[in-house]
Formats: structure tokens, C-alpha cells, sequence
DNA sequence: CTTATTGCAAACGTTTTGCACGTTT
DNA sequence: AAACGTGCAAAACGTTTGCAATAAG
């Protein structure tokens, strides 16, 4: 597990190797997703923002920004809800599924090796050149079984 | 592979069983799917529509109201493009998932069983029941993968 | 002092909704 | 006749963009 310092050393190198500047904002955002583990949309990051640091100006184009930003330099990761957006995380752990509950929104993480090789091989098989892969599972989790009835 | 027919008259069952109605511009948009191999955006399906069958009035809002009941009854299914919005493809077939090409877009279905066991064993192990599940490989395809240099 | 970054508001593209009218049963 | 479905336009939603002001290097 990498310390806070160490991750924000790296962010700042990334930065300056792409001549880009280091920002409160973006040091907050950074922080933030080290600091809560899960998966937060934009709008939930921008939100918590606000309330937690009203000390410091920021807009929702800024969230977006700077997650992209994150994303494209490997810091961050995000999951696709389709229509209704897209889920944060920091992203310097392993490559990872998710198993996602319908019903309360819950998101577990796995990681299965079988299924990682047969993606290999089945990008192989069709000439493919992989660049990502995503598997979602959906349905319910074991809360929301007992619950349902 | 079921005729058209069939599909038509099953079509019709479900909708007398779940008290709807069938109207022409259900049955054109069930034809579109069943005559057009592929994946379709409501978008894709309302334009050709409109262009093939000028006589029949359609709004886009029939479109998605008729795709996402194609797709609650089983008929059709959809694959999410993020904010680029979903594609529509019958689907009576058996289950698959897809290749898609960041370049040009294609996309390609397959289908592996020891994926298929491995999903069923991991939500097994989180006591999850599943209700769906997706994978995606994004990449280049073989033709692309020459373009690009 | 140059360049990147910001917040804001307006624009965007996709999808959903309210409603009066039309069609199916 | 009752209930559902329709098209239309407006609204909603998540996201992106242009811009003038601001902050970082």
C-alpha cells in the first residue's frame, strides 16, 4: 500500500514531466480518493468537496477535469454505468472485475486469473489488439437477497 | 433461428399478457431488428425508419420506449457506449459478449464457456445472484491495427 | 511574464417526461 | 368506452466547452 506522500510525489512528477501545474484542486481531489476507498461519481466528489472544504473554490468542470486527467495517467480508474455515468477510484492497486448489486448500488471487487487468460486468448484468437477490458456481474447481493422478500 | 413470424407471434403474446398493445410502429421496430444484423443507437433506428417507411409517423421517444421493452421482455438486448449512449440488437441468440474496435467501431461477438462457469462460480463465492453479466474487450481489429502505422 | 488552470454559464448529446390526441382492444 | 400508445416539445441528465479571470512556474 503506497503512502499519501509517495502517491503525491508521483502526481507531481507526472505533472511536471507533461508541463502541466500542480493545483489545490487537483492535490484535494488526489487526496481524496486515497483517503476514501470505493467508487464516487463526479457529482459525489464535487458535493463532499464542497462541504468538506469550503475554504477552497470549485467547479464541477474542474472534478471532471482533473479525473480524466487522473484516469489517462493511470492514477485513477473508472467503472461505466452507462447513462448514468461514471464511477471513480484510485487506480494504482491490480487490475480488477467488479460484481455490482442492482438494488443498493454496492460494488465488490474480484479478480480472477482464469478469466484474465482466457481474455488473452480470445483477443488473440479474433487478431484483436487489447488495449482494456471491462466484465461486470449484476444482480443481487447477499443483504439485498433477504431483503427482496 | 427463429422465422419472423414466430418472433412476431411471441411478441404479441407477451404483449397481451402484459396488457400493451401492438402497434405498427412496435411491430416496424421488432422488423428493423430481426431483417438487420448488427448493433443499432435508438438514433441509428429512428433515422432509417423514418427514411424507409415515410408513410408511418415515429417519434424518437417511441424508439426508446419500444428498444427498452424489446429489452425488459427479452427480445432485444443493449450494449453500453458511456456517454456515447447504447446499441440495440435482437436478442433471441444465445448469450455473448463483445469485441469492439476503438478505431472504427466494429463489433465482434463471442462467446467462451469457461468464462461463462467462471462468472457463475465467482458470484457464487460472493453470494451474489446474478442477474446479468457483461464483458467487454476493447481494442484495435485486425484491419485497424494496420491503418494505424 | 508566460502558460496552464480555474469557475462559471452556456452548449452538448442522449434519454426521459408531460400532455393532448390517436389507436387498439 | 376504457386503457394504452403516440408524437411533440420541453425538461432532465451527465458531461464538455468557451471564456475571462486567476494562479502556478
Amino acid at each position: 500500500m503506497i503512502t499519501y506522500d509517495a502517491l503525491l510525489e508521483q502526481f507531481k512528477q507526472l505533472l511536471k514531466q507533461n508541463g502541466l501545474k500542480f493545483t489545490k484542486q487537483r492535490e484535494l481531489i488526489l487526496k481524496f480518493l486515497y483517503e476514501n476507498e470505493g467508487h464516487f461519481t463526479p457529482e459525489d466528489i464535487y458535493m463532499l468537496m464542497k462541504k468538506n472544504h469550503p475554504d477552497v473554490t470549485i467547479g464541477i468542470a474542474t472534478v471532471y477535469r482533473t479525473l480524466t486527467l487522473l484516469e489517462k495517467e493511470g492514477i485513477a480508474s473508472s467503472i461505466s454505468f452507462g447513462v448514468q455515468g461514471k464511477k471513480y477510484e484510485l487506480g494504482e492497486k491490480e487490475h480488477h472485475d467488479h460484481l455490482i448489486c442492482t438494488r443498493c448500488g454496492k460494488i465488490i471487487e474480484f479478480f480472477d486469473d482464469i478469466i484474465e487468460q482466457r481474455q488473452e486468448a480470445i483477443a488473440k484468437q479474433y487478431n484483436f489488439k487489447m488495449q482494456d477490458h471491462t466484465m461486470k456481474i449484476v444482480g443481487l447481493c447477499e443483504t439485498c437477497q433477504q431483503e427482496e422478500k
